[in-house]
RNA sequence: GGACAGGUGGCUGAGCGGUCAAAAGCAGCAGACUGUAAAUCUGCCGGCCCAUGUGGUCUACGGAGGUUCGAAUCCUCCCCUGUCCA
């Protein structure tokens, strides 16, 4: 690749690059020397279940290990006592050395789905950090002002909000910053939220005798709801260790405009790709049904594998468009004998919160149920009378409650005396 | 250390002695319509019980007490947050 090329490469998708001019010299010494550029991004210890939204900066690492790189996967131990002042969380607990290991343990399984196991060296930021002593705390902290920290976003909201700030919060981000001091990273990459912290890794650098990282910065993914950040507390995210079929159903829900981003953000497909596939859909010559399913399909290779993204969306067709029961739906085995209220069982089943909700459910006309029996053809039954009571006797030995499209349970009815050999 | 303002359901935010399980909006869930999309419309949105009703009961408006027939609303103390002053 031309170096011209190399750079339409790393920045491709990227939101900011500071500064381009600096990464093109970079690549060019780079090339020279034979010296690779080591490629830094932290993440958070705590959430070793990574979902789509933290691939597209790992995506873009692997871009630079395409090209040679050194790429450095540090693990923020020490800073995960601090946690990146979000305005909800407190001083977090520090996690015991078994956990932070267990934690990156995690996070290698994951990771290296994505990238290269031998080319990327993972770190943890405890190992320098936590070594510091006083004096080189107030070294650090000599080295920025607090009009400038004050600059960032989240802490000058909070000045107006009149929310409070504690003291060790102005510390995350000259601790992350520190971080690149004590890596000399040449680059380092992040999502759009950090690149505060990025910058102070930049400016601090040259305060510590070393040349300032040039960082990137990557567009935050939206989740499934298409408008919030994707994350697991709002419960908008796919894992990347979810089962096939969950992938597939949980991409399928995203909205049609969102689907695009994805295909932009999570895929290897060009700008120009995207744009010609988007105007057969504007067109009516391509169903966005369609274009949909190829982009699930698509993610759920990169996670599993091709042949099990074509199950994952045989099961899913199914489901929906002939109405069976997908592949890897929840089984569970209940002793029942005697009739039992719907509601209670429902509850029972975790297919709702509380008999309250379980009610309200079956008033919705929200809650069916189908006999599974040896054929395997299924007749969902709509249960609409909250005081319903479902008779183990008069069901098949297997049956299927389903509640609103998402909750989906097997129940496997074993009675007592007729136990199978 | 002092003066002042404020803490209400997942969030924002009304209520300021009973009619308050608490307005409104957002989020969420469900139904209809669809392509499990979007948009739209409708319903729901604390628990438990009875069984289906303008039903009973318990818990809830930072915490603990108190006043009152009755408190999210009044009083006392405490905790938390912010602003200004030192």
């Amino acid at each position: 690749m031309t170096l011209d090329e190399q750079l339409a490469y790393l920045t491709k998708g990227a939101e900011e690059t500071i500064r381009v001019e600096e990464l093109r010299e970079r690549l060019e010494r780079s090339a020279a020397t034979g010296k690779p550029l080591r490629v830094k991004a932290g993440f958070d210890p705590t959430a070793p279940d990574l979902h789509l939204g933290h691939t597209v900066v790992i995506r873009k690492l692997k871009h630079f290990q395409d090209l040679g790189h050194t790429v450095i996967f540090l693990i923020g131990d020490f800073t995960g006592m601090i946690g990146d002042p979000s305005g909800r969380s407190v001083t977090r607990k520090p996690m015991t050395p078994e956990e932070v290991r267990a934690n990156a343990e995690t996070y290698k399984a994951q990771v290296f789905k994505i990238l290269d196991p031998e080319k990327t060296v993972v770190d943890f930021n405890s190992r320098w950090l936590a070594k510091l002593s006083g004096q080189d705390w107030i070294t650090l902290c000599s080295k920025y002002t607090v009009a400038r920290m004050l600059e960032r976003d989240e802490f000058a909201r909070r000045m107006t909000e009149q929310r409070p700030i504690a003291i060790h919060e102005l510390l995350y981000p000259l601790t992350q910053g520190y971080d690149s001091v004590a890596l000399d990273a040449d680059v380092e990459l992040g999502g759009t939220d950090q690149k505060f912290n990025l910058l102070v890794g930049r400016a601090l650098q040259p305060e510590y005798g070393q040349r300032p990282q040039v960082i990137m910065t990557m567009p935050i993914l939206e989740g499934l709801d298409g408008v919030q950040k994707m994350s697991k507390s709002l419960d908008n995210y796919v894992g990347i260790q979810e089962p096939p079929t969950t992938m597939f159903g949980k991409i399928m829900s995203i909205s049609d405009a969102l689907m695009w981003r994805y295909y932009t953000l999570l895929t290897d497909l060009t700008a120009e790709q995207i744009a010609t596939l988007k105007q057969s859909v504007e067109a009516g010559n391509m169903h966005p049904l369609q274009v949909k399913k190829d982009l699930a399909r698509r993610l759920v290779a990169d996670f599993h594998s091709a042949s099990v993204a074509s199950q994952a969306q045989k099961d899913f067709e199914a489901q929906f468009r002939d109405k069976a029961l997908p592949g890897d739906i929840p089984v569970q085995r209940l002793e029942l004998r005697e009739p039992r209220k719907l509601f209670r069982l429902l509850t029972e089943l975790g297919l709702a919160e509380s008999n309250a909700e379980a009610q309200r459910k079956i008033k919705e006309g929200a809650v069916h149920l189908a006999d599974l029996n040896s054929s395997g053809e299924l007749r969902w039954q709509r249960i609409t009378d909250p005081v319903w009571t479902f008779d183990p006797r008069e069901h098949t030995k297997e049956v299927a409650f389903r509640v609103g499209s998402k909750r989906l349970l097997k129940l496997v009815l074993s009675s007592p005396q007729a136990t199978e050999p």
